[in-house]
DNA sequence: TTACATTAAATGTATGTACATATATTTGCC
DNA sequence: GGCAAATATATGTACATACATTTAATGTAA
């Protein structure tokens, strides 16, 4: 199931123009590394959404993050961090304690277990696999040129 | 909120690499393109799976599909294709009925209705709107050439 | 023809997305 | 102080994804 025109994949033998076959591509091959990531989290039980929030509280390690900074540092700005949390709170891979300073917040902090899965997965060279590795390190820079345009 | 470059949108002042920058990248404009399209879809009482799933069959009209037919061609071969088209069904845009030739399969037909949804969608030039307009021709062409790469 | 494998679709369950709404706390203004 | 607006998070609902399992029909081989 290797190198496959973005045609032959979804079985389509032509599109309208450039633009439409880019804009497929581009939606289809984000799902379809999404899902080469998935598998790889799925053997150390956790989703991509919830490794991303554990990095994040990583980065803040000692300190606490509120959901508001979770969610302001996401991908996907209009997720549901206070959901994610939940089940990463139920593998105890974070805790959760109202902030004294402002009880309205919650302070979130990453446990031991926590940074022991996140050094675990960086010893297996697991963020690594991005899966851009068909690149050139001038292609990556050129494809992200283009994505910033796309957003103009 | 327009021209933003993705160091500022997910508030990372800097990557570990150009993969890692590409990829985050790729990501985030694939979920912002799809946050644009649902938010045009939405207007029409329909999301964007259900609007490819609805493309299809008029593709194959008047001749009948099957779920299978339907997975082959989807953008994302493991998301529920039964269950999209329940709720198509749901809303009569399309018809289910058990093949004759092979009673295990169904037969899935897009109706009248579906056929003028997506006939006042195509005037509206709703599909046009795939966000990629600030490409030009030869970018969107390139940008699809390095995608097909990252999946060889 | 019965038995077993294969195929087509549907269903179950956990997770996440998207958006609206609710609840509690804090802030600012009178 | 008291009250309205703003803020921080949580919850509800509909939809979709991902994957395992189930159900029914078909194919195949002893």
């Amino acid at each position: 199931m290797h190198p496959m025109k973005i045609e032959d994949e979804i079985k389509q033998p032509f599109f309208k123009d450039s633009f439409q076959k880019a804009y497929i591509n581009l939606v289809f091959t984000a799902g379809w590394l999404g899902q080469r990531q998935a598998a790889v989290f799925r053997d150390y039980g956790i989703t991509l959404p919830q490794f991303n929030i554990l990095r994040i509280l990583r980065g803040q390690h000692p300190k606490p993050a509120t959901v508001n900074l979770l969610i302001e540092r996401m991908l996907d700005k209009t997720s549901n961090a206070s959901r994610i949390v939940d089940k990463l709170e139920a593998k105890q891979l974070v805790t959760r304690t109202t902030c004294p300073s402002n009880r309205r917040a919650v302070d979130i902090c990453i446990t031991e277990a926590g940074l022991q899965l996140l050094q675990q997965m960086d010893d297996a060279a697991v963020p690594q696999a991005t899966g851009l590795q068909n690149l050139t390190p001038d292609e990556a820079a050129q494809l992200s040129a283009l994505l910033d345009k796309i957003r103009d």
